[in-house]
DNA sequence: ATTTATGCAAATCGTTTGCAAACCT
DNA sequence: AGGTTTGCAAACGATTTGCATAAAT
């Protein structure tokens, strides 16, 4: 349940960048992020922590968002999921959607593939006068366990 | 607002294979979704033809997607865009998704960095025991609008 | 004529918000 | 103390659904 000693410090600066502190309840939602090994759904963090409350859970987790240390996905069933910022966990991957139950799960790209993307992208986003921020590279189908 | 009559057709065909006929309405979706520039939100879609009701567009969307008509993107905001399905208007194609004003915008990738892509994709999901449908590829950023 | 689609209004459900109590510094 | 965060319960809003009518075959 809880964090690496340097998690909960980055966690903690970049919340006071914002003027937000660093609560029990954001501690324990970046802990449970930490030790989970796939994106969570609100539902699934409740379930993971019965501290939690709900509207503490979404309001938290959208100040832990904006301050950069949790990202959120949009998946192909009704509920968002969390995960810990791809900087704050030190590699960049992508997700295997399941279009059947809703589960993410991450992997990796080979680096020669991403950084080809990367370029193309680049050149994509200024033909379209377009700033980007990142990129999501997502695989839909169904999972092993729906197969 | 009609469509080519080869995609009216096409659209009839893949209804049909559900029991589904290719009503008015339906027509109708088809027919906008085909003039529009860009995916559209129910809201877009309602604003551009007064004789789509609400919960009748929501139901039609639903078929449609399932008979493969047209594909639903979800982007940065509350809503659900749709779009004609790739294979009915010829070109494989990504998304600008502006996180400020939720528009979303098609792309083109280069072909050398598809086909890496696919590739890639295909190796990872048979390691991960994963059965995949489709690949989404989303450059997230600001729109040249809201710049 | 019989089955299927439509449209209105009401229900659903993930998410957001008001507000009084608890917490932090 | 003085402001922030919390948690409960109520509100919100995109989407879904029940049901009586209209359309399609």
């Amino acid at each position: 349940m809880s964090a690496a000693p340097d998690l909960d410090d980055e966690a903690a600066s970049r919340l006071r960048r914002l003027d937000q502190r660093y609560t029990r309840a954001r501690r324990t939602l970046v802990g449970v992020l930490a030790s989970a090994e796939s994106p969570l759904s609100i539902p699934q963090l409740l379930a993971r922590d019965r501290a939690l409350a709900q509207s503490s859970a979404y309001r938290n987790l959208a100040v832990l968002e904006q301050a950069g240390v949790v990202h959120r996905i949009v998946g192909s069933d009704e509920f968002s999921r969390y995960e810990l910022a791809e900087d704050l966990t030190r590699h960049h991957h992508h997700h295997l959607i399941c279009s059947r139950c809703g589960e993410v799960q991450d992997f990796t790209a080979p680096a020669s593939i991403e950084s080809d993307l990367d370029r193309a992208l680049q050149r994509v986003a200024a033909q379209h006068g377009f700033d980007p921020d990142h990129h999501r590279l997502d695989l839909v189908g169904t999972c092993a366990n729906c197969r």
